[in-house]
RNA sequence: GGGGGUGUGGUGUAGUGGUUAACAUGCUGCCCUGUCAAGGCAGAGAUCGCGGGUUCGAAUCCCGUCAUCCCCGCCA
């Protein structure tokens, strides 16, 4: 037996009993005569102590020993002299005194601290993940994530969900992201591809009468990374029949707000029930659809109040299309000239040909690119339309549509950040309902989905689907936090002429569409049951939980940038005999460009 | 594919034309019997990512390249 009881877990009540520890040494304090040692294990830290008085043998062992080497110890639970408590410590009111001293395995000088919660490069941490592992912000990081996979499995499995594996070795669906594909020995020339998500499985899963399923479902995507996007990532997959959207909405939110009060007593809810707004709501106030609830600074639209003010940059770009949408920088009057140059240059990135603004200060006195241009009385309406008081900054763009929007919700998440708007212990779950069901593609000269091919068009709305596809919303809702994207999800279709309309509106022929969803379309003719379902990233919603600024940060063994497992060294290149096996010959990455 | 940031002992950083390349930490050795980021003394450890150029002289300026991070494109 290696041990009798775990470090982090001996306590007073252990005082005299005689103990068997095993683990890390974090740290080790030699006074030349007395030595401490701090042994870790996975349930945390215990001071264990040598006494040269009581045994010359094991002080002289503990002489050889350094960090991390793994060791065990036999002794006895000593309740510490009095005022040398640690209180830091769960286990500071005691601490081990040693009588046997076994080194179980010896440690090279690791090539970064453990034991401090230091910064350390990123490439290095991940080329020795089993070593950052170890340390404590990690190692909290992948406890949490295994504490919420372990509640949202008690949590679905009580409530008559059935957890299914489906494959990982599927078909190709090159409409989606761009697919892994994985090539097949068996058949020279064809290939499978690792599922995007596990879509079409589990809605085969609902004709299948399996009624309620979820999984902990691997994903893979072969698109370049983001800090909150890796090649593969775990979402839950769940589906439900019979329901409708409501019940699929209260069921996540039931969920995410039990594990948020269970396992995150830190962090707190914006509001409870979660906000629900509409897609369209969502772009008239943060000008984008995963946006940050923890703070204002939302969008204004002043186009009715520049028409006919004689300012022509505003007053021309309403006229010929455009708007003039402009947010309220509370408090940021002081800005220097620079510092708004800056902003500027900021937008420009977002093709925004310029940021008019208009500062309050004080004593009524303005500074303003533009107020010279106005009149007394529409500078107030504007004033007031933006709630501007003293000492606030209005800023504005005027451009199409499209511009005005993405430019300002991307100034609005910059000053969010730069001015530490949002409280870190908020989490701003709500809903964005109600999308459209197609955005339209000007350069394929076709309708997209807005989410995906089996997404349901609202009832009310199927007859736009003939007139007009573009007023079609769908059963559709994304489920935002603090500005990302957790999850998304929609009631399906699940009538094959219907499902048939829609291929036919996203420029899918016949043909194509029976090759690529035969095997759906057919199934719907079998008796399909009315269903949806969600599928929340658990990556990204744990990242945001453990208040990490990184998906990787909640990965065990991600990827980098470049999409490359740095420890292992994957991809790699493959044998000669392998490739032959696979019917695979390389072509120089010159020529395959 | 494009834009930007970073690259200096093991780790984290300082150093903007002339330094024996500095500091902290870690590491090694010695001293030390109540510490908990223990302390004291001594020591080892860096061709400043790589290649080229400018210059009497380059960690420092220029060009290229590689690695890495962030962002745009992309991500139904």
């Amino acid at each position: 037996m290696y041990r009798t009881h775990n470090c982090g877990e001996v306590r007073a009540e252990q005082v005299g009993d005689e103990v068997t520890l095993a683990g890390w040494v974090n740290r080790h304090r030699d006074h030349g005569g007395i030595t401490f040692l701090d042994l870790r294990d996975r349930s945390g830290i215990v001071q264990v102590m040598v006494n040269p008085d009581l045994s010359e043998e094991v002080h002289e062992a503990v002489g050889e020993i350094r960090n991390e080497w793994v060791i065990q110890v036999e002794g006895v639970v000593r309740k510490r002299p009095e005022g040398m408590e640690n209180l830091d410590l769960p286990t500071g009111q005691v601490e081990v005194e040693i009588r046997k001293l076994k080194v179980l395995n010896r440690a090279k000088t690791p090539p970064f601290v453990i034991n401090e919660n230091v910064e350390v490069d990123e490439m290095i941490r991940l080329k020795y993940r089993y070593l950052d592992l170890r340390r404590e912000r990690m190692k909290r990081n992948i406890k949490l994530r295994h504490d919420v996979v372990k509640f949202i499995r008690d949590f679905l499995v009580e409530r008559g969900f059935w957890e299914i594996e489906t494959p990982i070795l599927f078909k190709t669906t090159p409409e989606g992201a761009r697919d892994y594909l994985v090539p097949s020995r068996v058949h020279p020339g064809e290939f499978y591809a690792l599922p995007q998500s596990p879509q079409q499985l589990k809605q085969l899963l609902m004709v299948a009468g399996v009624e309620r399923y979820f999984q902990i479902a691997r994903c893979f995507r072969d698109e370049d990374q983001r800090g909150d996007r890796q090649p593969e990532f775990t979402q839950l997959d769940l589906e439900m029949s019979f329901v409708e959207r409501e019940d699929i909405l209260e069921l996540a939110e039931e969920l995410f707000t039990d594990l948020v009060e269970v396992l995150c007593p830190d962090k707190r809810l914006l509001a409870k029930p979660w906000p629900r707004l509409s897609h369209s709501e969502a772009i008239d106030r943060f000008g984008e659809d995963r946006f940050d609830m923890r703070f204002g600074l939302e969008l204004k639209d002043i186009s009715d109040l520049v028409v006919g003010s004689g300012f022509k940059v505003f007053e021309g770009t309403v006229e010929a299309g455009g708007m003039v949408r402009g947010i309220n920088a509370k408090g940021c009057a002081g800005f220097s000239r620079r510092e708004i140059d800056e902003l500027t240059e900021f937008v420009s990135g977002y093709q925004a040909k310029g940021l008019a603004y208009l500062g309050i200060e004080s004593e009524g006195k303005m500074r303003s690119s533009f107020a010279k241009f106005l009149d007394e009385d529409r500078l107030n309406d504007i004033i007031t339309r933006m709630e501007g008081e003293e000492g606030d900054l209005l800023l504005f763009i005027a451009d199409q549509k499209e511009v005005v929007n993405d430019a300002l919700s991307r100034l609005r998440e910059h000053l969010g950040t730069r001015l530490e708007l949002a409280d870190p212990d908020v989490l701003a779950f709500c809903w964005v309902i109600d999308f459209p069901l197609f955005n339209w593609n000007e350069d394929e000269h076709r309708w997209d989905p807005s989410h995906h091919l089996f997404t349901s068009p609202m009832p009310e709305d199927v007859e736009h689907l003939d007139s007009d596809p573009g007023k079609a919303r769908g059963q559709q809702y994304d489920m935002v936090v603090n500005g990302y994207e957790t999850g998304g999800g929609s009631i399906r279709i699940h009538d094959r002429q219907l499902q048939e309309k829609v291929f036919s509106l996203i420029g899918l022929d016949d043909e194509v569409a029976k090759e690529r969803f035969g095997h759906m379309l057919e199934a719907f003719e079998y008796g399909t049951p009315p269903h949806g379902g969600i599928a929340p990233g658990i990556d990204r919603l744990c990242m945001l939980l453990a208040g990490e600024p990184n998906i990787r940060e909640v990965i065990a063994f991600p990827k980098n940038q470049a999409a490359r497992d740095v420890m292992a060294g994957a991809p790699s290149p493959a044998d000669t005999e392998q490739l032959k096996e696979l019917h695979i010959e390389l072509i120089d990455a010159d020529e395959s460009g």
